[in-house]
DNA sequence: AGGATCCGTTTGAACGATCCAGAGCCCGCA
DNA sequence: TGCGGGCTCTGGATCGTTCAAACGGATCCT
């Protein structure tokens, strides 16, 4: 007598146990386990009798248990940061959709961390040595932050949504949206409308996803012959400082269409043009990036870029596979096209 | 010897486990295990000892093994469900995160699963019977959805955020926000302010959130010995639909001011009065409810119903905290008051 | 002196699954 | 008949932690 009876399942005082649906189909507790994870190991009319087993007891496997024993989670950590007050930022919420739904899809959950403030890797660190996750997506790589290094040193199975621009010695496996290709199908929309002084209001320069959005931009203008002397703005992402800039370019450079690196900052241009008494979409073009609730919601519509995100999330969860599959198959880095909703303003 | 060497500290395969730290600090591995959930069981040197031991190694718990012996996850389940395209609604971003942030300060971290189109209580099932979440923080609990009481019924721990409106029976814990009190506040803002004709475009009658909150509208003017009759306006939650109706209400109530039952369809009032050329604001007056980035961002901005999310995600841990504790501790439901966000518009 | 009580610590078992080695069986082939 | 080999299935060990009970020693009480 090594071990104590299995319940009876009428008596079962927890949820059934891979013990008692082996005692019910009169197996083993393995054959049970193999019913589940190796079914072709079984005999058909064994594998049918430990599935009727399964079903009336209403088995499910319990998960701690698996953890421990297979050393995995199966959960995939990601550090959620809200989107700032006061901008139109809205990629998470659709991401996070995205991602929970690849997830599902592939046997894995989404679990969610905060950035605790000062130190954004304490998050990360807590939960690979507690082995809580089996790996983590990693959303904020713009500027090069401290994490994609970190835990690439550590050996943690990781994917970024985001190149890893400022780090060429990183070999993480990312998967990003080609911003570039944004920016430049918002202009060169506007150029076959017969737009020819087209502005650029993005980002600070140390913002390389910024600076990549603008070479969109630029490159579609140089290819049409058209000057991009004093037609470019760089400043933050408030709604302020996009409504300054695109004032200064009105008064200065007089362009009949804006392209900007945000609905944040294409909001500003709204606000400049609202106080001139210019009506968007007619007098003056404007396009933004995200294709936020803003954009969708605001009378007229804003025409904006919008990323793929739940392509991106199934490739990110692809990748993921690859990496938690033994032996790793790292894939492919993805570049994904984004594509222009049109709307009022353009 | 009944078990086998623990692993040397510099030959570790993998992390460091707790019987690791109780070889190095010369103490059982109970020992250890009390100094990390029960330090006052120890003797101040003991403890002293031990907590070198664990810095030393970098020591973490192995979570699935505890959650395997605790029968506990310290896993809080979500299911998330995204804003729809099109509208203003912006309540999940803050609220998770917020969640995010108190599960994290009670120890806990949030797991998100997906509707996962037709059943909804599927997600929840597989989680709960697998013991791979402790709780479940139910949203979305308008309309007489079926996940509550199903969950109480299956003795399931959950707190939602909303009240069993359609449930009169249901006993579970909740917090919600004061709607009425939201739109009573945003009426008597406009009241304050002079305006006598105050109308208001809120849900279809079956939403029993709408119908409350259009309580405090009704409210607020009765006090105010104000007459209600044509004033009101019940729609689909599109900006088309709030379009639409402002439209209607202009011409035949000829109001000064809107109270509405989202930012949503506050947006189709700023449509309606954008095609009139009258000025939101100044000839006549809006309030939406929820405070989403639209209303943020929108040129002037607009006045909104700001709902305390912060604080409803802590009194939600809270909750279930209580609820997870032994014995149980079922704490008070909560109703927390909403507060005004006062932006051009009104 | 002897027993009860307390404190700090140790010991063995248990949580529920999967890994691993091997046993039993049936078949074909020499 | 004997033997190797594939196919199923079994039993014990194991993952890393916490629970429950027991332990030795000091203190207190009568």
């Amino acid at each position: 007598m090594t071990r104590p009876e299995p319940r009876s399942a009428a008596y079962a005082a927890g949820p059934p146990t891979l013990a008692d649906v082996a005692e019910l189909a009169h197996v083993s507790r393995q054959t049970v386990s193999n019913a589940l994870n190796n079914p072709d190991l079984l005999r058909p009319d064994t594998l049918e009798r430990v599935q009727a087993a399964i079903a009336a007891l209403g088995y499910t496997p319990n998960r701690a248990a698996r953890n421990l024993r297979t050393r995995a989670s199966h959960l995939i950590g990601m550090r959620f940061t809200p989107a700032q007050e006061g901008t139109a930022n809205a990629t998470m919420d659709r991401f996070v959709h995205s991602l929970v739904e690849a997830s599902r899809e592939a046997g894995y959950h989404v679990l969610l961390f905060a950035g605790h403030g000062g130190d954004a890797l304490e998050g990360y660190d807590d939960l690979l040595r507690s082995t809580a996750v089996d790996a983590f997506v990693v959303t904020d790589t713009y500027l090069g932050n401290p994490q994609a290094t970190w835990l690439e040193e550590r050996g943690a199975p990781f994917v970024a949504f985001g190149r890893p621009w400022d780090q060429p010695e990183a070999t993480h496996p990312w998967v990003d949206v080609d911003g570039a290709a944004g920016a430049r199908m918002a202009t060169e929309h506007l150029l076959a409308a017969g737009h020819e002084r087209v502005a650029w209001i993005g980002w600070r320069k140390d913002s390389t996803i910024g600076e990549d959005r603008r070479s969109g931009w630029s490159g579609a203008m140089r290819d049409a012959g058209l000057p991009t002397t004093g037609l470019a703005s760089r400043v933050e992402d408030t709604v302020a400082s996009g409504a300054q800039a695109a004032a200064v370019l009105l008064d200065e450079a007089r362009p009949s269409g804006f392209v900007c690196a945000s609905d944040t900052l294409a909001m500003g241009v709204l606000h400049a043009l609202g106080e001139r008494g210019l009506a968007p979409g007619r007098d003056v073009a404007v396009v933004g990036f995200d294709d936020s609730q803003v954009a969708q919601v605001i009378p007229g519509g804003l025409t904006s870029v919008r990323q793929p995100l739940e392509q991106v999330a199934v490739e990110i969860v692809t990748a993921l596979s690859g990496l938690l599959s033994h032996p790793p198959a790292p894939g492919p880095n993805t570049l994904l096209a984004p594509t222009l909703a049109l709307r009022g303003t353009a």
